[in-house]
RNA sequence: GGAGAGGUGGCUGAACGGAAAAGCACAGGCCUCGAAAACCUGAACCCUCUUUAGGGUCUGUGGGUUCGAAUCCCACCCUCUCCGCCA
């Protein structure tokens, strides 16, 4: 949510801003409602005011109470008059999404996402590298067949050394947040609906996302929809800042706007698990402390050495509640492309706005709203596509990265015998 | 699921129909060579374009009763304790 004073006093950046991000929103409309309401509210404080003063001392005169009784209706009618207002002014409000940094680039959809960087050189392989889901089904890593089975498409089974990687990929994430300050969180995967809201993933991403009716709860698409309001309602001290979270929880997408799209595999699918890094910080910090998660992101991959390039994205893919954003897309020689593993985004104070989270800052003494920061540690699913993708061998077996090894008791998924066909991996054998 | 207790500022916590105590922490002032202590003032949100100044709102949320509600009534949310069920 953005500041009604700001945006009384800057119209034009909000209608900027949410032009740059494709988002029509009524900013007149808007300000003729907020001017409408304070109008009301000058006229209602005024007769309230009034009854105060009355009613300071026991009311006992008739002359005296036929008047209080008058105002009474008077502000009772006032404030019928003032609620549809302000119920139009808030649902206004909180359709207009965070403004775009200024030095985030223009740009009407993903096409317009800029290239920042290439790290690595594309994997090489003296064989013609097969799709990620041929190997792991020879492997019987992955079973698409069987989740659709039992719950329809979109859906995946992780089995065997998939399993065991999973933990492996969350021990590396273990190992290389909490040094840097993260602590470990593993969440509730259900959340209020004012909460999901406060995060700004209801207004434009309804659809996206799971809702338990009986319940009254959503799912969560990702640990960084319930990080953020843990700390919903609450004041950190300045010193306390920047308090760094990285959950790992399951996610739950609907994949509603996707239709026709990845359906092979595991690339998108309704569930999957993720490391999320998140942080709560002073606005001040938090251009620095996005590019620290950007960092952070880059070391998880680099660790794994697979080459990806970082991309910035433009206004118009931002998403609601980010300022600015940045991806990691992996290298999938299959498809001899990028694509998205990561993720991170600066929500400045959007959030912090709507779930009212606020810090007391060390210089003023005030309390002000916090910046908000997310990042994909790891997101399962992709990165184990982009594993098997660049450690993919000619016999069809994948060998695993150095740095998982320690957490692993094999060095490779396979091998495969050319001549007796597949062998699934007998050691793990359920 | 059943029974009971409770939800008040940054924190602790009183008032239980008539201006939201008090303490702690914090800030400014005063004092001082400087500080501490004591004392005074302030502290959330909104409005009056801004200041001065004034007003309004805020006792979990939303309604109701009343001249007046933290206080009484209704609904809902949440927390704690006990019982039941349960991985």
């Amino acid at each position: 949510m953005l500041d009604i004073t700001f945006i009384r006093n800057h119209p034009n950046k909000v209608k900027e801003g949410c032009r740059k991000k494709q988002v029509k929103v009524d900013i007149g409309k808007l300000l003729e409602l907020d001017k409408k309401k304070r109008e009301y509210l000058n006229k209602s404080e005024s007769f309230r005011a009034e009854q105060n003063k009355l009613s300071s001392q026991p009311v006992t005169d008739t002359q005296k109470l036929k008047k209080a009784k008058e105002l009474k209706l008077k502000i009772k009618d006032l404030e019928k008059k003032l609620e549809p207002i302000e119920k139009e002014l808030n649902f206004i409000l909180y359709q207009i999404p965070n403004l775009p940094l200024d030095d985030v680039p223009f740009g009407k959809d993903e096409k317009e996402n800029i290239v920042i960087r290439e790290w690595g050189e594309k994997t090489k392989f003296d064989f013609k590298p097969k799709d990620y889901l041929g190997i792991a089904q020879n492997l019987d890593l992955i079973d698409v067949k069987r989740a659709a089975k039992v719950s329809g498409t979109r859906f995946g089974f992780l089995k065997r050394e998939a399993a065991l990687l999973e933990f492996a990929l969350i021990n590396l994430v273990f190992d290389t947040l909490i040094p840097e300050g993260f602590i470990p969180v593993i969440p509730p995967v259900m959340i209020k609906p004012e909460m999901m809201r406060g995060m700004g993933y209801i207004e434009r991403g309804r659809e996206e996302v799971y809702f338990i009716e009986k319940d009254n709860l959503y799912l969560v698409g990702t640990s960084e929809q319930i990080i953020g309001p843990m700390h919903a309602n609450e004041v950190f001290e300045g010193k306390d800042l920047p308090k760094r979270y990285f959950g790992f929880s399951s996610c739950f997408r609907r994949e509603a706007g996707a239709y026709g799209k990845d359906t092979k595999g595991i690339f998108r699918v309704h569930q999957f698990d993720k490391a999320e890094m998140f942080s709560f910080c002073h606005p001040e910090e938090s251009k620095k402390e996005h590019l620290f998660f950007l960092e952070m992101e880059e070391k998880l991959i680099q660790r794994l050495s697979i080459p990806y390039r970082v991309v910035q994205m433009c206004t118009g893919d931002l998403g609601t509640p980010a300022a600015a954003k940045y991806d990691i897309e992996a290298w999938i020689p299959s498809e001899e492309r990028f694509r998205e593993t990561h993720s991170t985004s600066n929500c400045t104070d959007f959030q912090a706005r709507r779930l009212n989270i606020r810090y007391r800052d060390l210089k003023t003494k005030k309390l002000e709203f916090a910046h908000t920061i997310n990042g994909t540690a790891f997101a399962i699913g992709r990165i184990l596509i982009a594993i098997i993708e660049n450690y993919q061998q000619r016999d069809g077996s994948v060998k695993i990265p150095k740095v998982l090894q320690r957490y692993l008791k094999f060095k490779q998924i396979g091998p495969l015998s050319p001549k007796k066909g597949v062998q699934p991996p007998k050691k793990y054998k359920v």
